[in-house]
DNA sequence: TCTCCTTGTGGAAACGTTTCCTCATCTTTT
DNA sequence: AAAAGATGAGGAAACGTTTCCACAAGGAGA
């Protein structure tokens, strides 16, 4: 490997003198900061960035932590924060923890030994307590949470208004004439289940319709549940003739259901679904949903934490981004009998 | 930051012996062993693995280059990748680089100045002659490439079969009694591509039907590029009555170009995809499509670039992997007229 | 009793940078 | 002409570890 030393010897000058010039700080003359750059070239110095990390204290490393990368969401978000980690020279660790806190905490400490310069969550599912703890033990470490809230600690926050979201879902079915309308969503324990099923019950409230509470279900993001609790759903006597979906990955579940249940959507059955990703126009027909602004969300987080790690500040930012509809085919009015 | 003189102080011991109890080298006795171990809890210690790489020359570190985390054949490697990274305990860095060599050039110098202990590579679309440079200034840097070929070099490939995939693919509609099947697939540079096609060649060779250049047509691995392909496709005079598309991700493309002429699948179209990923079993019909071992290729990667780290060692190790058939509903015997 | 292992511990060098401090020269100001 | 500032470059400390080496003490074998 060489090393800066190979290059001060090369250019017959001092090892800070090259430091100087690779880093444009301080004098240098023109002169030396040719014979530095020629040596540089010559011998194919990179430097290394490990040695840099130490005495700066700062490793431009990212640790990105979520349940999966698997899951579309996820995915889209994982690019935008990888995009924005890269237009500010950083660089991110992957950490899939399946929201498996013994999993995500393991991650945070190997994280904070390899020296990363913040730490960026997205676990929608749990009620964190080791983000408390590491906020204790390193209260000086950036730390930015996507779609949970927490109340009581420094920690930037980016939210999207779910409440909103779920307003906008279950008036936009209103609208269409729906009644009966199903909720199936993920935990009752994930902050954005519980602002979305606020969302549904505020529509329902406002436009005099009773809450029927076996039209309220609450599993899991994902599609399997969206398949089981539709069938479950989709078998009763009387039926939803629509359902809001708590993301995209139950619209698909309950896609599903109602084919093996010979029911046509949207003629029979309305889905909105919630996220806007990759599955809305893939699935047939496509799937009207809540737009949330991954890649913003994404962007957002990078500029906040960067920002935290260049003015060696920790601040209690928190950012709402607003959902929109996004009318596709999925919903149509429903049929008057 | 707590260090290891501060636990060296604690407990009243030298650094040496700290660092000695640490890693679990050399000799300590119970007692010793005890009070280091009761300094580092009270004192919250962490170490820094970033120090430790200096001295040692390992971060335990992987770098992940591929195109696109969104694409949904990447992100389940990419799972399959860090799950095998973590439990021998790596962590990775994830890099998009759009297929963009420029981008990639620069991703693999950073990687190197941090000092990644190797970098896996999955760019299908690429011939990529920046591995080629990288194998020659960084001779000892542990690579793996996944689904492509280098003959001349010494680095680890992990491929799998696709002339058999290909050959797969076709016999299946062959045997329904297909005679006009088309292929439609990622770029003519991509050795994927080449060698489906190569198999779909074969197999209509074998039955003596002679091969239709119009039915065969090498764009991209994407959605948009199935789509506007099969349009065109579907709209000639005489149109295939299959379409075996070199990735699931066409196929999802070729669905909607189907849905929009009013073609039904697989009625009046057999469609059989490429890879077996997330979307095969979303799509409606569900996607009769070739298995592609994601899984096992991520997880032999690692052990692969894993086992070339531990021993110091560089290999050529090329392991070809097999693909499957898996027959869903998005295929059926011809209709005879 | 003497030598030789085994066990246990500490000191100090090394890893590859950055940065602070010092010193020298050259230019400008008074 | 002297003082002050600007420019340029090198020496050495520092970052937080690991590891090599030296040394000491105790027990075993001759």
């Amino acid at each position: 490997m060489v090393t800066i030393k190979d290059v001060a010897r090369e250019a017959k000058v001092s090892i800070s003198t090259v430091s100087r010039v690779l880093n444009m700080s301080g004098y240098t003359s023109e002169k030396t900061k040719e014979k530095v750059l020629y040596a540089v070239k010559k011998l194919g110095y990179t430097g290394s960035l490990v040695a840099a990390a130490m005495i700066k204290k700062q490793t431009l490393t990212l640790g990105l932590i979520i349940p999966d990368i698997k899951n579309i969401f996820h995915s889209d978000l994982t690019r935008a924060v990888e995009d924005g980690a890269n237009s500010h020279g950083f660089n991110i660790f992957l950490c899939n923890t399946d929201n498996n806190l013994q999993k995500e905490v393991e991650y945070i400490h190997l994280l904070i030994a390899k020296g990363v310069d913040g730490i960026i969550f997205s676990s929608p599912e749990v009620k964190d307590k080791n983000i408390k703890e590491v906020k204790e033990k390193f209260p000086d470490l950036p730390i930015v949470i996507l779609g949970s809230k927490f109340h009581n600690l420094t920690i930037n926050e980016i939210l999207v208004d779910n409440f909103d979201g779920g307003y906008r879902a279950t008036s936009h079915l209103l609208e269409l004439g729906h009644k009966d309308i199903a909720f199936i969503s993920g935990g009752i324990d994930s902050y954005s289940s519980i602002e979305r099923h606020k969302g549904y019950k505020f529509a329902l409230n406002e436009s005099g319709i009773p809450i029927n509470d076996d039209f309220v279900i609450f599993d899991r993001f994902y599609i399997e549940s969206g398949y089981k609790n539709a069938l479950k759903l989709l078998q009763k006597n009387k039926r939803p003739t629509a359902i809001f979906a708590g993301s995209d990955s139950i619209a698909v579940g309950i896609y599903k259901a109602a084919r093996e249940l010979n029911l046509k959507i949207p003629e029979q059955l309305s889905v909105v679904g919630f996220d806007d990703s990759q599955y809305a126009e893939i699935l047939s027909p496509m799937l009207t949903t809540i737009h949330t602004p991954i890649k913003e969300m994404g962007q957002r987080a990078i500029e906040i934490i960067v920002k935290s790690i260049k003015e060696k500040k920790i601040f209690k930012e928190t950012l709402v981004l607003y959902p929109t509809l996004v009318e596709r085919e999925s919903t149509m009015a429903v049929h008057s009998k």
